[in-house]
DNA sequence: GAGTAACCGAGACGGTACGTCCTGTCTTGGA
DNA sequence: TCCAAGACAGGACGTACCGTCTCGGTTACTC
């Protein structure tokens, strides 16, 4: 009761909002995600709805990003190399799904949509960034990854080519295609 | 893929409009490249431009790739290493560019219009994809990478975290964050 | 039969889309009165005006036929006769002139847009019936016409020829000719 | 073979032209007799087409006019009332009935389209009128209509009606008002 | 019987209007 | 005081049809 906004209607207007927002992604991904149909499903008008959000992709970005926050788990399985491979697998599994298709538009919409930038990468990236920065210190201290290589930079390296398959789907991000592109990427591409 | 039409008109037509649109993605990106601004200023009807492609974004995605297709030149330094970490820097040189925005409403685009994807397949990725394959052939051919590694998965590798980057814009393309990644992917992330 | 809104916006926006339409079609006929046309004259958006009209014939005979509801007075020269003819001369007249080409249009209009038909019924022919009604009511109750013809009848009888001349434009609509169908239909057919 | 054209095949050409158009019009009435969908029909290039008819509604209304010509026969009852009766009869049933709308079209579509009037004249009104004509004439022989009233007006008015009522759809076209409409006009609209 | 000219099918094209859709702002009246 | 309800301007969309034009092949007259 203390630390709740002045007015709760705020409240209970935002969760009714993300509530619906989610659904209508679930069904018809962000194309179905309209002002006009969060306004009708959540019962919130649009007036509001612009309250607290400066775009549709912003509330779709919140929206999503809340639900999928505790989707991919951290692994531990003892070694930076299975670590890092279970949670590539984790991860390119998630965006073959068909939530996928949804982060998919959600991170091309940001680009049109620079307003909702902020909020994908709060409710999104963020989370998964500091998830790996998290594997990436405990495999830094074991001593298992190279240390002039920064978390920011491992990231990059691991996940980029999942969202660079998953926007142009020039391949399929099947659990081998996966393993093809963790395991380069863990070893290097040069000969040894 | 293009199929040419006994009628010369529609090759004039073809050329004015990918003409037209090249200018508008220029001047305002891919917003400004609407198909009526498209039809206005090429001089080709609305109806004419919608029988030779499915929408606009295949427009923009065949004359912007058209125009780029020889603006990242293939580098020959006479080593893997540098070859790929020169084509690295220039790319992402090109994405950090004004024309790299372009590219990335382009990709994010096609995310939404399917229709369009082969149309930037064919007009950009193919072409890019191409120029990685012949130089990592050169590579292999030398010894100097990794022969399990396949050219499709050393692409991804090396360019999915630019393009990871351009399009999240979580961290700036500068040519030390390419070099950083293309010297994390080549000699991999592993500790040694 | 028009819902009036809560909104007196509505109210606004209908208003200047029928005084934009009007003058259009003073300007330029039904084929000048272009939705885009009214759209851009009127400062009203083409979603707002096909949510009032279910189409642009449909407006214009709303627009027209509410300027012209009292444009034809209802005679009373005391007897019958006089009354039809002078009633007749006025028509004709009317649809001789300027507007009478606006009236064909809109009349031609209507077959093909069914949905138009009400409005125009409504806002044109409805005001015209009740006048003959009323007339003939006027010269039934002094016995000058027959009771067992219904002042429907009599409106077609007297009003059908001159709108067939009109849209055919076989025989120009003079008031001597309009006399010779006011005098036939009124005195009828045959030899006395 | 002497006054054929020169060129045989413009014969052929105008044949199935018209031929297809009488198709499109019963199939879909005017609206599906499209430039496009005759000439697809027809196997006749639109470029041919035009060379033989100023618009489309001047195709439409040769073709069905030619078909309807013989359509209503002309009675001969022996005397003006049931031979004009009786006409008045034909036409409204014809109105009534699936081609009535047709009609409807063609004459809506002669007002927008002015080059087509004169073969909605030519090829519809001018058989109705000759008809009329011709009963007229025989009932002014027999002395059995006002002679003051020339062929031209009789037509009007008796057909006048129908015209209106079967454009605006205001009242029905059944036998029974047909009767009433055709017997006000003959005996007179006043009072004996 | 070959040459030549008119003609024709096929259909691409510019133009114009259509009616729909969605966004983000603004207004009103009720709670 | 705050909000739902929803009207609104703006602007792009993709479609349809019109009447014109261009092309290359065919036909039917001419020599």
């Amino acid at each position: 009761m203390l630390e709740q906004s002045s007015h709760p209607r705020s409240l209970k207007a935002k969760d009714s909002v993300l509530c619906a927002t989610t659904e209508l992604l679930m069904e018809g991904g962000l194309p179905a995600a309209t002002v006009d149909a969060i306004s009708a499903r959540s019962g919130v008008s649009k007036a509001t709805i612009y309250k607290h959000w400066p775009c549709r992709t912003a509330i779709a970005a919140e929206a999503f990003g809340k639900q999928m926050a505790a989707a991919i788990p951290l692994p531990d399985k003892g070694n930076a190399v299975d670590d890092l491979t279970e949670q590539v697998r984790w991860v390119s599994a998630f965006y073959a799904g068909p939530q996928g298709a949804v982060f998919a538009q959600l991170l091309a919409a940001c680009v049109t949509d620079p307003a909702a930038s902020p909020y994908f990468r709060e409710y999104f990236l963020d989370a998964r960034r500091a998830a790996i920065t998290s594997l990436w210190q405990r495999a830094l201290d074991r001593g298992e990854v190279d240390p002039a290589i920064s978390a920011e930079t491992a990231t990059d390296a691991l996940f980029g080519p999942l969202i660079f398959r998953l926007l142009t789907g020039h391949a399929a991000l099947t659990p081998e295609e996966a393993d093809k592109i963790s395991s380069a990427c863990l070893r290097g591409l040069l000969a040894s």
